[in-house]
DNA sequence: GTCTTTGCAAACCCTTTGCATGCAC
DNA sequence: GTGCATGCAAAGGGTTTGCAAAGAC
């Protein structure tokens, strides 16, 4: 598991993912329900075991193909991202509800916890790349490994 | 494949990959000296058939598992990065010469053509990051899906 | 000579797919 | 009722591993 720093987001009810899914033409079933509530109440990062693992808690005979399903269709759907967080803790992908466009994750080496970072700077970003190289984002991934503030701290003290 | 825009890296002797695996420890070997050449003259980003592809022109009874075994090896020398381009393309992963520490990939969704742009810009983001949030970065990489330049136009002209 | 690396094949893990049944619309 | 979604099991693709032989230092 990924330590996280994630705040939970407080979506207003026309937000939220379920109302989503009902917007993109999706047939809202019980399963579907119940995976979008899992990555609702999520306030870490899921690899697709932890997702079924939660979703089972609701629904026991609720099948890993069916999470594997619902997962690609939500992120074809642009409701969900994949994120692979630098392979920290091998080789499986990670989802979460796609907060906005852009998606910037610091991923800390050493201890594994993934930070979120906010603000101007960031959000200014796509258009200055846009500005810059005439490429125009519609989906940002920044990953960055490194160590956080607080390893670092530790590190100075030994 | 991919198709790409990167500049082939001309590199110093004392850069060669070949003098930096030797500098990490690690034995140099037949095999490892033929990837490291097939990532050197590489001028894309290549996936694993691929490397083991080229380094089977230069001697056809190296092993798939031995190339994994190099990659990896050098991944975690840090010599090598890997990516996955927005997955496009499929699952799999794809390696390249860590031409320094920061890494960005525009990723045309549409035509799946890689642009690595360069600039000042780029080469800041690390020390804005550390001084806006106190991590300290020491790999950053980011992917950006999209539409590029070219695609953009003929879009528009449709 | 010692310890690492290779080739090979088999195992492994994550993810996808085919099919009959069940369910949303 | 029609067509999409599910559970199940089996297959698929990418990646790793155990082992004996070969090779680097």
């Amino acid at each position: 598991m990924i330590r996280d720093k994630r705040v939970p987001t407080h979506n207003t009810d026309a937000d939220r993912l379920e109302s989503r899914i009902r917007d993109t033409g999706m047939r809202m079933t019980a399963a579907r329900r119940i995976v979008a509530d899992v990555l609702e109440r999520a306030e870490d990062h899921l690899h697709v075991e932890e997702v079924l693992r939660r979703a089972r808690k609701i629904d026991p005979k609720i099948h890993l193909a069916t999470v594997y399903r619902t997962l690609n269709a939500l992120k074809e759907a642009g409701l969900v991202d994949e994120l692979d967080l630098m392979h920290v803790g091998g080789g499986g992908h990670y989802y979460e509800i796609r907060p906005s466009k852009f998606h910037i994750h610091l991923v800390c080496l050493t201890c594994g916890t993934v930070e979120e970072p906010e603000g101007e700077f960031w959000e200014q970003l796509g258009q200055r790349v846009e500005k810059e190289t005439g490429f125009k984002p519609e989906a940002l991934r920044m990953e960055m490994g490194g160590t956080c503030r607080a390893c670092f701290g530790k590190r100075k003290n030994r």
